[in-house]
RNA sequence: GAGCCUGUAGUUCAAUCGGCGGAGCGCCACACUGUGGAUGUGGAUGUUGUGGGUUCGAUCCCCAUCAGGCUCC
């Protein structure tokens, strides 16, 4: 259980096979997020349309509601919400990072308020793995703490005690069925990355995860820092890059070696009505959709683009209407799971640097606003 | 037929004594990376119903007129 086989590496990227009990990953993977056991706007039909094969929940979100021991006593996670394929639990690390206003941390632990009803709650590395077995995703977290990277003098403080809880976690879990993986921390300082990458390398995970990033640092410091850490990492185990992100982070990630990535990106961006085209991204609520007959992306191979014109979207997006959510849901995720599939595809066809660089260049613009054409103005 | 009330941004409404016509919503646009369907930021509105008059100056006062509403006969 557990395998990870390299099945083709072209210099640092790879191409892979993790084996998880419920399916195996074919790696590069995007795991698309499902917070509240839901990726929301979209069905577990919508997902499989997609091909989605990792789906991302959250540990912090569903032991508030509806609350973990509820999901193991309806069966566990992947039955509760009707997802019979790999899963994946963040620790809930991040959402005390970034949610609660009213949060205390110490050595032991993080006491935080709840953002649904303000009542007092506790996590510790222990009470995290719990859940998590309670939810019974086929790959959990160490419980960690991101600080943020703007922060240098903090970082290390986070990163140590990180690396303490990763040890807790790890002798905290119980279930075999489950794997751990550990967080390299470390901020943007390149010294305490090689510490962290180090550390977390040395202890026995089926797979390792880097923490810390796409929270704010530049471009600059996001590569930098992969550059350090991915080469201390053993070949043999899947990296996860979490959070991450837009499609030039995911193709300048997998040239780095990194294997697995999530984001909230594609499915926030569909909702607040953004659409991934390769002219970059698009806002389709513009009036200048308003009677645009095109799909959102000629090339694509979505049910949204397959069906629906971008002055139809824009018309549900400005009434309002649900479906709108739903059917950027579907466009916004697939592109980003086509993107690695055909990076997956140059790896094994060993054309990786050409086509990468050919992708990288039609997916430039998409980390902001497409600029917009003379016929447009 | 008579009397009264009301006409200001797309909309609902402000604007001191006659002294630079504003706000909410909407609209237009931007941001969003281990998700609060959230939020934040920026922008554009205008023949003050219309035509006259008084005044240095009128959304404001006067006359006429148009539209809507109310009351009475």
């Amino acid at each position: 259980m557990f395998e990870f086989q390299i099945t083709a590496k072209n210099n640092r990227a790879r191409a892979g096979v993790f084996s998880t009990p419920h399916g195996d990953l074919l790696t590069p993977v995007f795991a698309p997020v499902g917070t509240q056991a839901t990726v929301k706007t979209l069905t577990p039909e919508h997902l499989k349309s997609i091909n989605a094969s990792l789906v991302l929940s959250n540990t912090y979100h569903l032991y508030l509601r509806p609350g973990d021991e509820l999901v193991r006593d309806m069966g566990g996670l992947h039955k509760f919400m009707q997802w019979h394929n790999p899963m994946l639990t963040d620790s809930g690390g991040y959402q005390v990072f970034s949610l609660s206003n009213t949060r205390k941390i110490d050595d032991d632990g993080v006491t935080f308020k709840s953002h649904i009803d303000g009542s007092t709650h506790r996590f510790t590395p222990e009470k995290s793995i719990q859940i998590q077995e309670n939810l019974g995703a086929d790959i959990i977290m160490a419980f960690d703490e991101c600080s943020d990277p703007n922060d240098a003098a903090y970082s290390k403080i986070a990163m140590e005690r990180t690396h303490r809880w990763a040890e807790r976690s790890l002798r905290a879990k119980t279930r075999s069925d489950q794997a751990l993986f550990g967080i390299v921390q470390g901020g943007v300082n390149p010294r305490l990355r090689e510490e962290s990458a180090k550390f977390i390398a040395s202890l026995n995970t089926p797979g390792i995860a880097i923490g810390g990033l796409s929270v704010g640092e530049t471009k600059d410091e996001m590569h930098t820092t992969l550059d350090v850490v991915t080469p201390l990492l053993p070949e043999n185990k899947p990296r996860y890059l979490m959070g991450v992100g837009t499609p030039e982070d995911i193709i300048n990630g997998v040239a780095r070696g990194i294997d697995i990535f999530d984001c909230v990106l594609p499915t926030r961006l569909a909702r607040h009505h953004s659409a991934f085209a390769p002219e970059g991204r698009l806002n389709m609520m513009n009036a200048s959709f308003a009677r645009d007959e095109r799909p959102i992306d000629e090339t694509c191979d979505c049910y949204t683009c397959q069906t629906f014109t971008r002055a139809y979207l824009r018309h549900l997006i400005v009434a309002k209407e649900l479906l709108a959510g739903t059917l950027l849901s579907i466009h916004n995720l697939r592109a980003l799971i086509r993107l690695v599939e055909s990076l997956r595809v140059s790896i094994l066809e060993h054309t990786f640097e050409s086509k990468s660089a050919e992708l990288l260049t039609q997916w430039k613009n998409n980390a902001s606003r497409a600029p917009m054409i003379e016929s447009e103005k």
